[in-house]
DNA sequence: CCATTTTATTAATCGTTGATCAATTATTCT
DNA sequence: AGAATAATTGATCAACGATTAATAAAATGG
């Protein structure tokens, strides 16, 4: 419940709109009373952010097997897109959002978005010989690496003004299918 | 002066610790003063950022006409990772930074990164016909948007543990040059 | 050299934030 | 019912960004 709060401020209002006052009253208790639930606001925000990665988990659509690799790509870069397009404040929360220096990622956040890797992995997996299953997970990371340029850019709006999400995304796949088909 | 002061405290404690009162104290003036030099934080913030991409456009070596392609490419890339690696609380004031949602980043940042941008520009111009100018400009942008990526994930601590910014760099450069040439 | 205008600087202050904790209220268990 | 446990509050702390009236310093002109 604090949690569906939390997500409905940021969803209206950005990440930097969640103070725990303001969710507190939201939800009818005192700003103290956040603190049995979630050690401190990295903690919460990161709480709503493993909710973020499951509902894009869920929002991607699951390839059938004869599907080629690069309708799988194109299809999942896609999925990732209007996500981020359907859901902009929440998803820069789980891209942007400043976290303390010190505060040290969960398991659970790590899971989650291993599972978005997997994703990845099974779209271009094909492509790889079972020996070139290193080269294949630095493929993934690459592409999760880069996406992740381009959405962090989209969101502070330090994109080219011209181009939007989707064309950066689809310049990358692009690239990506050249090189490697 | 200020500047030179503000860099100091970003480059030891990081752009977090970077409060007007710190700041005043180590100037020997008081907060209220900073806001007759910066509009605000993100004002200020903002000029020690241009500072130092001023600084890492200086740290990039210009490269002699004759080098290959791949060299002179891949030797940029390995300049931005040595600046970032010397100065990573700087680096990542200008990566990770987070501004109000409401500000306007000045013509004179946009300027500097454009600067950035026309010396990748440079490193791979010959690989392009004259009339491939506008793939040109994508394919700045796009190496521009996944270095970034790779970037901010590595300041975060973010970036798979077992491979460095650099393996990363590298890893991007080859899927590039293998898509182009 | 004094008086006046302009500039530089301060100190106090406002509203807000994340976080803590003793005190209080509600709940559960025996 | 009464004791033990859990839930919740409200006050409080230190720090932050930002503003502003008041003060000190400097510059200017006669």
């Amino acid at each position: 419940m604090a949690l569906k709060a939390a997500r409905e401020i940021i969803r209206k209002d950005g990440v930097s709109a969640l103070s725990t006052r303001r969710l507190a009253r939201q939800i009818g208790y005192t700003s103290g009373m956040l603190y049995q639930i979630f050690r401190n606001r990295d903690d919460l925000v990161e709480q709503v952010n493993i909710g973020t990665l499951a509902m894009l988990y869920d929002h991607c659509r699951t390839d059938p097997r004869d599907l080629s690799v690069q309708i799988r790509l194109r299809r999942l870069a896609d999925d990732f897109v209007s996500f981020a397009t359907a859901h902009p404040n929440e998803w820069d929360a789980v891209i942007n959002y400043p976290f303390s220096p010190d505060h040290q990622t969960s398991q659970v956040a790590h899971n989650q978005t291993d599972q978005l890797l997997a994703l990845l992995c099974d779209a271009i997996s094909e492509l790889y010989e079972p020996e070139q299953a290193d080269r294949k997970q630095r493929d993934v990371r690459l592409l999760w690496n880069c996406l992740y340029g381009i959405f962090a850019l989209a969101s502070a709006g330090r994109l080219t003004q011209d181009r939007s999400h989707g064309a950066a995304v689809d310049d990358l796949i692009d690239l990506f299918l050249a090189a490697r088909t």
